[in-house]
DNA sequence: GTCTATAGCTGGATAGAC
DNA sequence: GTCTATCCAGCTATAGAC
């Protein structure tokens, strides 16, 4: 029993620093993107040094990979725990903004609109894959369900609904705004959904 | 004056093999991205050797900024080409649908989103930034006349419309729908412009 | 101006001591 | 498991022959 707690105290301290490199690894992709951020990038922030990195994470794209999927993770808590009294509209643009209020934040886009590398090394990640295609299960139907009840465009295909909300958390017109327009967070984010929702023309 | 026309034949095929050299770092620049793209890649594409490039083009990051002048560019010379008949808004959703069609066609994003990287490379190329300023401007202003006519939502700010828009044209939505949507081209453009201009709900 | 050959560097990944 | 030191591949860019 005291070797059981020695081996679950040295999980929890192997844990946390996973968590940490993890943390780490995610902002320095936030700030620099995939291929300017280097292993030592991470291993600085962590302060930790590159080859303990190797210990947790077997390469790059490993790490990435991880750290792609507890952001998937995060979005399907959160899509839990929305209020069922929203409507599934409103549902969808709850989710937007937390999304984006994220990445505000130094988090990651939600989908990674980056790179060809990038997609090709997600797309052969197959826990990545198994969690990207859960929550498009999850947002397909509300996607349905908003159909249902006229609040979406009904002669736009679930696709394109559901692509181009997908890219909106990946939309480098929060950076734009947030750069050359000196606008506030809350504003962005508001005018974004606003974009998104009603687009920019007038509805007659 | 024969060694006047020596030397415009010379400067000729000069200009030919460099607009050969742009030709190839665009298309491979679309298919690649900046970070994959090598300038062995363009060499070979092209025909010659690697370092007649850089009798060419200094560095790699002189390529693709040239390659990125010569797009925005077209847009201007696609710009003053657009009918007058148009209104405002009609002119905007002309050239983006232009601008989407050179897109699906192999060509490059109008605007950049990719890394972090390529945008602080060319925003350190002056004469990339006077073009994209002047494009800037002649759109500035179109859609400041769409507002006065009452085509675009008055609530919502220039800077918000114009970055929107100029998001569009890298929107990874387009490549979503293409790889598993299995949509048409045109059939993308013009679902694309509709989100953008009218959004995806309803206009009660 | 064109090539072959190579310098020089960066960054992912690992060997081996402790 | 952690570090120091290092390997090695791949890439940009150039030297030098023709």
């Amino acid at each position: 029993m005291g070797i059981l707690r020695a081996v679950r105290f040295k999980d929890q301290a192997f844990q946390l620093r996973e968590d940490a490199i993890l943390n780490a690894a995610t902002s320095t992709l936030a700030a620099k993107g995939f291929d300017l951020m280097t292993m030592d990038d991470v291993a600085l922030a962590v302060g930790i040094s590159k080859p303990s990195l190797y210990k947790h994470f077997k390469s790059k794209d490993d790490l990435v990979g991880e750290a792609m999927i507890r952001l998937i993770d995060g979005a399907l808590v959160y899509l839990e725990q929305i209020p069922a009294e929203l409507s599934p509209v409103e549902r969808l643009r709850d989710l937007l903004a937390w999304a984006l209020r994220v990445r505000l934040g130094g988090g990651l886009p939600l989908m990674p609109s980056t790179s060809a590398q990038v997609r090709t090394m997600l797309t052969s990640n197959l826990r990545y894959i198994r969690r990207v295609l859960k929550l498009n299960g999850v947002l397909e139907k509300i996607v349905q369900d908003a159909k249902a009840r006229g609040e979406l465009r009904p002669e736009l295909p679930d696709t394109v609904i559901l692509f181009s909300y997908y890219a909106r958390t990946c939309d480098p017109t929060v950076d734009y705004l947030r750069m050359y327009a000196k606008m506030g967070d809350e504003e962005i984010v508001e005018h974004l959904l606003g974009v998104f929702f009603r687009g920019v023309c007038p509805s007659t």
